[in-house]
RNA sequence: GCCGCCGUAGCUCAGUGGUAGAGCAGCGGACUUUUAAUCCGUUGUGCGUUGGUUCGAAUCCAACCGGCGGCACCA
C-alpha cells in the first residue's frame, strides 16, 4: 500500500464502502432510469410562493455537493450538468434507516433522488425526499466546495475535477460543442458534404510547419501526422465533389503557447467555381451564424478589410512592395529607426512586420488580403498584381483565426512552387513542405477554379467565449 | 531552447532563519427551514525533489522536476 492509500481521508471512505457492502447495499449499481435534468425539473416551478408545496414527483440524479444540518432534518445540494437543486431529507418522511444512511454519504458521492417539488420558506426550490439511492461511491474527496479548483496544473491534468467543481468550465465546453454543431449545420445547409481524409500520411503538406513523425511497421515506412487537410481535400474537388469540408485534428511539431497546442482542431472547406471573395463572404456569414448560435456579439458586424501591404504601411510607414528585396526592406526599416531582425529573405521580413506591428492591433474582426507569393505556396496568383496571391487571413483580438485563398490550380505553377519550397528545405527551413507528386498528378487532371479556407476551431472558440489561452478551450491540453 | 515568477494538508490559502498554521473537507456530538448553515469537541505520514550553507532551513544558495508569463518557433 502506498502512503497515500493509508491516509485517513481515503481510509474513511474505504471503510464506508465496506460497511455499505456489509449492509447489502450495492455501491456501484448499474443504472438509474427515468432521471430528469435538474434545470428541467426546476423550470416549471420557479413561480411557487415561498413555503408552497406541490405533489409533483421528480427523479433527479447527480453529485452530492454540500450538506447542512443533521438532526431530524438535513439539506443537501445535488449537482448535475444542468444545475443544482437542494434536497430536503426528513427523518419523519424517510424513516430512521434511510435518513441516517444518507447522512453517512460523502461529498462527491453520486446520488439518485425521488421526491416532490416545493419551495422553502427562504425561497429555495427543493425536493422533499421520499427516497434516495447511492449511484456510485466516491473514494476521493472532491475539490473544496466554494473556492472550486483553481490550481491550473490540476485543472488541466485532471480536467474531470475542474468540470465537477467549476460550472464556468462546463459552460466553455458546452459552448464549444455548440460552435462545432452550428458549423456543421451551416455548411450542410449550403450544400457541402463532410469528408474524412487521412490523419496518417506518407507525405505532409498544405501548410508551413514541422510534422510529427512516426513509423508504419508493416510497411517499414516513415509516416507523418497531418499538418493540414488541404491537399487531400483539393483532390476531392478534382474528383468532382465540388463542395467539401473536414473538421478534424491537425498536428504541428512546434512550441506551446497561449495560442498554440500541438494538436488542434481545424475546419477546412473547398468550393468549386469560387474565388477568395466568395469564400470571404461565406466565412463571414458562417462565423456570424455561429456567434448567434452561442450568443456572442463578437462577429455581429461586417469584418474590416485591409491589404497586407497597406496594413504594414499604415502602422510603420514602410512600403514593403516598393522595397521588394531583403536588402531594400532592411534599409527602409533602418531609415525608419526600426530594429532589423535577422531574417533569411524578404518574405520572412514582411511576415515579421505583420506579426509584430499589425497583428496585435487587429482587435475587431479584420481580413488582411493580397499576400506575397513567397508566403503562400498553394494560393493562386493575383489577377492584377505581380508577386502577390489572392489570399486573406482573418484576425480578431490580435490573433489569426482563418486563412483562405483562391486555390492554385495550374499544375505547372504548383510544381514550380514545390520546387521553391524544396530549395528552402535544402537551405535548412524545417517548415518547408516536401514535393507532393500525387498532388501534382491530381492537378494535371484539371481542378476547377476553387476557393478554400481553414478556420482554427480552438481559436474561434477562444474568441467566442472570451478565453485568453487555448488551454481553456481544449479539454486535455498538451502539458510537459 | 532562453529569461522571469511560482510550488506549504484532499481543496483554498497564511507563514522570510528559531523547529508547522487557518478556513473548508474529515471524525465525534447538538440542532425540524438551512443554503459559504451554526455551535461544541477533535484529527492531519503536508513545506515539489536532491544536495549545500547554518547551532538551527518552508524561509538563504545550487541543480533538477512541474506550472504560469514572455522570447524563439508557429496557427
Amino acid at each position: 500500500m502506498s502512503e497515500e492509500e493509508t491516509s485517513e481521508l481515503l481510509a474513511v471512505r474505504r471503510r464506508k464502502l465496506e460497511s455499505l457492502r456489509e449492509a447489502g447495499i450495492e455501491p456501484f449499481p448499474h443504472a438509474f432510469a427515468g432521471v430528469t435534468p435538474i434545470a428541467e425539473a426546476k423550470a416549471p416551478h420557479e413561480g411557487l410562493a415561498d413555503g408552497e408545496e406541490t405533489d409533483v414527483r421528480v427523479r433527479v440524479a447527480g453529485r452530492l455537493h454540500a450538506r447542512r444540518g443533521q438532526g431530524k432534518m438535513a439539506f443537501l445540494d445535488l449537482d448535475d450538468r444542468t444545475g443544482r437543486i437542494q434536497l430536503q431529507a426528513r427523518r419523519d418522511v424517510l424513516g430512521d434507516e434511510a435518513f441516517e444512511r444518507l447522512l453517512t454519504m460523502d461529498l462527491g458521492d453520486l446520488i439518485g433522488a425521488d421526491g416532490t417539488i416545493f419551495k422553502t420558506r427562504r425561497g429555495e426550490l427543493s425536493v422533499l425526499l421520499s427516497g434516495w439511492t447511492l449511484l456510485a461511491k466516491s473514494l476521493r474527496p472532491p475539490p473544496e466546495k466554494h473556492h472550486g479548483l483553481t490550481d491550473t496544473e490540476t485543472r488541466f491534468r485532471h480536467r474531470e475535477l475542474d468540470l465537477m467543481s467549476n460550472p464556468e468550465t462546463r459552460e466553455v465546453f458546452v459552448t464549444r460543442a455548440k460552435i462545432v454543431s452550428a458549423i456543421r449545420r451551416f455548411l450542410d445547409d449550403e450544400g457541402f458534404i463532410e469528408v474524412e481524409t487521412p490523419v496518417l500520411q506518407p507525405i505532409y503538406g498544405g501548410a508551413l510547419a514541422r510534422p510529427f513523425t512516426t513509423h508504419f511497421n508493416a510497411l517499414e515506412k516513415t509516416m507523418y501526422l497531418r499538418i493540414a487537410t488541404e491537399l487531400y481535400l483539393k483532390r476531392l474537388i478534382v474528383g468532382g465533389l465540388e463542395r467539401v469540408y473536414e473538421l478534424g485534428k491537425d498536428f504541428r511539431n512546434e512550441g506551446l503557447s497561449p495560442k498554440h497546442n500541438p494538436e488542434f482542431t481545424m475546419l477546412e472547406w473547398y468550393e468549386a467555381y469560387a474565388d477568395w471573395e466568395v469564400v470571404a463572404e461565406r466565412a463571414e456569414r458562417l462565423v456570424r451564424a455561429v456567434g448567434e448560435a452561442v450568443g456572442s456579439e463578437k462577429f455581429a458586424q461586417p469584418w474590416k478589410r485591409e491589404t497586407l501591404a497597406g496594413s504594414v504601411h499604415s502602422r510603420t510607414g514602410i512600403d514593403v512592395l516598393a522595397n521588394r528585396s531583403l536588402e531594400s526592406l532592411q534599409g527602409a526599416m533602418r531609415e525608419a529607426g526600426m530594429e532589423v531582425p535577422d531574417e533569411p529573405n524578404w518574405a520572412a521580413l514582411v511576415d515579421y512586420l505583420v506579426s509584430k506591428h499589425v497583428e496585435p492591433t487587429l482587435i475587431e474582426p479584420t481580413m488582411l488580403h493580397d499576400y506575397p507569393v513567397e508566403l503562400s505556396p498553394f494560393a493562386k496568383r493575383h489577377r492584377e498584381h505581380d508577386g502577390l496571391v489572392e489570399r486573406f487571413e482573418a484576425f480578431a483580438d490580435g490573433m489569426e483565426f482563418a486563412n483562405a485563398f483562391s486555390e492554385l490550380n495550374d499544375p505547372d505553377d504548383q510544381r514550380a512552387r514545390f520546387e521553391e519550397q524544396v530549395r528552402h528545405a535544402a537551405a535548412g527551413d524545417e517548415s518547408a513542405p516536401p514535393f507532393d507528386t500525387d498532388y501534382i498528378f491530381s492537378l494535371e487532371h484539371g481542378m476547377p477554379p476553387t476557393g478554400g479556407i481553414g478556420i482554427g476551431i480552438d481559436r474561434l472558440t477562444m474568441l467566442l467565449t472570451g478565453q485568453r489561452t487555448i488551454r481553456e478551450v481544449v479539454l486535455f491540453p498538451a502539458l510537459k
